[in-house]
DNA sequence: TTGTAGGCGTTATCAC
DNA sequence: GTGATAACGCCTACAA
């Protein structure tokens, strides 16, 4: 059996309470006492019982991780900033897999306050006026993470610009002199991030003169065989509609696309020009090295902590609940060419 | 406030305890009171405290889970089995990182079992003699997953056959008429299974009467840019020591010395065939496809959980503690080009 | 079948 | 500075 609050207690002679304010305010205790109870706690090799303290305490230095997909590429990058951060604040972190599927999305919210998460951080998925009732309930915070709230409950969100973030592509590919630009577009049921960065693409054709035209885009959920898919029916009608840089809503989509590209012979970039966006680590490590968009996963995890843990401590006030941009980068390998 | 359990039995017009036993054993309790008492619990959205649960039961249904370092990308692979088999329990997982450090890892064990969790996965980072105290004193059940344990605490282990995968290796690039073999193994201060996949590389020339020769092995941590450096020392000596055939000991290293291969102007597998290991995601997206080992990282993380879920309800008898062994599988793609 | 009571390991509020 | 003591929310004998 392990050692409690109280077996530490009897060997130090002190009484329980001793022990517990040794361990949460030693400021209070008596130099002389502490050490004894110090070393008793050493030699029993006694740690405290984070449940026990969770229900006395009514926090329990954990929060709460709801993701959609715990394979999806972009979650270690992001899991990385949490859990540095949460380290900092002496916290643990609960994963929740809601497989992409919006009960178990809800479920989570619930088995989590359950285990009295002092934060829910929420992520990638677009968070809709079902959510609602449940947030409410939510006694705890909550704060989004690549995605955004479409729901009454103000919540705050960290994420990059996503509409800024696919202009500044259309720009740069502008740059390298192309003009046939095609599209390979995220669509999910609940995604908002996919219409936003359609959009920054749609923006930046305008912007520079380009006409808009559907033929030259397709959609797939973000996945390589998506990819794949989505630029093999772009290469159907390349004859009518061609295009000599293809922009991507995701590296892995880029990896697909360049995949088909190459099975069909063509060579990228020397034939055609393809951008990535996420930056994930895979990105530097295959050929040719993709040109992509980074999105600053591990600021926006740290962000999400720091900001869990202020509102544990103190509410916030309203103004200061609401969406908050982290900056982008544009990342230039070797996917892109020039044609200038 | 969340409603507790005293609140719907209230509600219920019965006693806590009847709400607890329609909770834990619905069948002790009338159908009718029982019926009453779910849809007190559903009008309230009554969420029990795992907290309070896990304190009084002395259990928590939460698995603890040890990894060195939450970006290696096996990692996702594993967990996507622990998370899945943990559902199937009714378990959560509780995520420990020790980032590679020894004394992180210890104090995982601690931390973990303040959570009450009913057992810990550790992963891939060899057990040895210093952690038999902390075993020892620890009251619940361990297992290991991609590794194994040099310590005195017998323990149970699932792993693949490292030294006969890395033979097959050897045997599947020699049937391809590879003679000339190189090796970029594994090295970690911890980490046992780089020698063992080397040994099997050593058995598997031995095997087929091919000399053995320490100028064609290099080492790595693993990691992407190991894989690049170690491919460049490989590279420097070419001409000396020719090779037709590199293998490797983890597809991130594989995807490194391609690139370096490339970078060089060598082009895989025409002129240099490279083999990976662990059969990652990545490995089919990229170009070419990587040629390598799979390890069943659903398998065996689903094996742990499934196994520490046993031991819980029911200790082990000594016979069933040991290292279990779980099939790998030679993933044929296009990375090695045969000489026939 | 159901209720009462005690306890799980802490923390927090009082006195002392 | 320190020690009783009463929660915290639930589970589990034991009694009814």
């Amino acid at each position: 059996m392990r050692a409690t609050i109280r077996d530490v207690a009897k060997a130090a002679g002190v009484s329980a309470a001793t022990v517990s304010r040794a361990l949460n305010r030693p400021d209070l205790v008596d130099p002389e006492t502490l050490e004894r109870v110090r070393k008793a706690m050493e030699e029993m090799s006694y740690q405290p019982s984070a449940i026990a303290r969770g229900l006395s305490a009514r926090r329990s230095d954990t929060l709460g991780l709801i993701v959609p997909g715990i394979t999806d590429f972009f979650f270690n990058e992001l899991y990385k900033g949490i859990d540095r951060a949460s380290q900092q604040y002496g916290m643990k972190v609960l994963l929740y897999d809601s497989e992409h599927s919006r009960e178990r999305a809800f479920e989570g919210f619930s088995i989590l306050s359950g285990y009295q998460v002092s934060g829910i951080i929420f992520t990638s998925k677009l968070v809709t006026e079902d959510y609602d009732p449940i947030l409410q309930r939510l006694n705890i915070p909550v704060v989004l993470t690549l995605t955004q709230s479409a729901a009454k409950t103000p919540l705050t969100a960290f994420r990059i610009d996503e509409v800024r973030a696919m202009f500044d592509v259309v720009a740069y590919l502008v740059s390298r002199g192309h003009r046939q630009i095609a599209m390979i577009a995220g669509k999910l049921w609940d995604d908002r991030t996919g219409e936003l960065r359609l959009e920054g693409y749609r923006e930046g054709l305008r912007h520079f003169g380009i006409e808009y035209s559907e033929a030259r885009v397709e959609f797939g959920q973000y996945r390589f065989d998506d990819g794949y898919q989505a630029m093999q029916r772009l290469l159907d009608r390349i004859r009518e509609v061609p295009f000599t840089a293809v922009c991507t809503a995701s590296d892995e989509m880029a990896l697909g696309a360049i995949r088909c590209l190459n099975d069909h012979g063509y060579r990228v970039p020397d034939d055609i020009s393809v951008m990535g966006f996420d930056d994930l680590p895979i990105a530097r490590m295959v050929t040719p090295r993709l040109t992509t968009v980074a999105q600053p996963f591990h600021e926006i995890g740290a962000e999400a902590v720091k900001w869990l843990v202020r509102a544990a401590s103190q509410p916030p006030s309203p103004s200061e609940i609401g969406d908050y941009l982290l900056p982008h980068r544009l990342v230039e390998r070797e996917s892109v060419r020039s044609m200038n």
